[in-house]
DNA sequence: CAATCCTTTTGACAATTGTCAAAAACCTAA
DNA sequence: TTAGGTTTTTGACAATTGTCAAAAGGATTG
């Protein structure tokens, strides 16, 4: 099979349209925003972050979709899942420059633009607008987790697999049901049941 | 009893102090944040921000302890405590600029240092350095909310506890049992149980 | 097609946690 | 101190979810 790329190392379209739902950046920013924007193309369950290291990246995601992942007592937790049009990092890890022991894995083949930690961090300092974007990507994050957090402090197993229905249809065709369930917070086992009583 | 204050309506020392841990703030940025900051002082039990309203606010607590909760069901959930040296603020609605059902309550009398959301939405405009303050913030409450997430994901009631008692001994004294449950997200029988077993 | 591998489902049972109700312990104020 | 309120503990039982093991179902490959 032949891929034919037409200008498509250039096309950041999908990336600065997602931007600009956050802040309207200058001309300047955006320009130097491009310039440290790196294009990665990637196969089906490449380890995009592994465990206990420093996470330098946050990705965001054209087309594809993304495992965050760790293990506890020896299982593998799915902590988060990112597809198109959001958001991926070993967030922790980056902010705080420490190892982490969540890792990144691709479930599908994907398309990421990568902006380094360092790189971006010499923005920040550069440009007050990117450092408002930040800002506001950082809150973006902190919205989300609250409304997972939520999900998981008081629903049933049976509430979370709903709203994770009606939230994100999606994941439920794309990802195996083992790793939903411990997204979930739950075996496979009682999520298989779940869904037996449709 | 007679309580004397001297200078302390211009103490804002504890405030800058915490601050200082986050961003060097230049000359200008700090007066100009100084000049916004507002000082409450407010009994316990004072309801700080109203559920289903627009919190305003983001608070320092200089002393004393607050706890955001919620309804669930009917039952009230206590969705986070801060004491002294952090920060509260019904970050949601704070963020969003929406009504969120998490209200803010004070479990102690309290010394709070406020900040108007539209104020420091004018500084982040106009000050480089505020604005990294911001998203630094974010990025710690961020973090914070993580661990939390955490621990409820696949932690048992008792493993929860034992974190809690580890990472903020004083609540067990300065809080309720029944909220100290919830925040773990149990019922607070299950909790006295898990105690019963030292 | 058969063989293999991986994912999902099902069954039997155990562990954890929740529910409801009542008793005990603890505060506070008259 | 006592009376009244609130908080915490305890008991009996139910519901939910987990564990372990095996079977069924799907997909891939030679």
């Amino acid at each position: 099979m032949t891929y034919i790329c037409i200008t498509d190392s250039i096309n950041m379209e999908k990336f600065f349209n997602r931007v600009g739902q956050f802040v309207q950046l200058t001309k300047e920013g955006r320009d130097a925003l491009a310039s440290i924007l790196r294009k990665v193309e990637l196969p089906k369950d490449h380890l995009l972050v592994k465990q206990d290291s420093v996470c330098h990246f946050v990705y965001f995601i054209e087309r594809g979709l993304t495992r965050t992942f760790y293990y506890k007592d020896g299982k593998d937790v799915t902590d988060w899942l990112s597809a198109e049009d959001m958001f991926a990092s070993s967030i922790i890890s980056f902010l705080t420059r420490k190892p982490d022991r969540r890792g990144i894995v691709l479930l599908e083949d994907s398309v990421l633009w990568g902006l380094h930690h360092d790189e971006l961090e010499l923005l920040y300092k550069q440009y007050h607008d990117i450092e408002r974007l930040g800002r506001l990507l950082v809150s973006f994050g902190l919205i989300q987790l609250q409304q997972r957090f939520d999900e998981l402090h008081f629903a049933t197993a049976a509430q979370r697999y709903q709203t994770l229905m009606e939230n994100n249809p999606t994941f439920i065709q794309r990802v195996p049901l083992g790793m939903i369930a411990s997204y979930l917070g739950i075996t496979q086992e009682t999520l298989s049941r779940i869904r037996a009583q449709h």
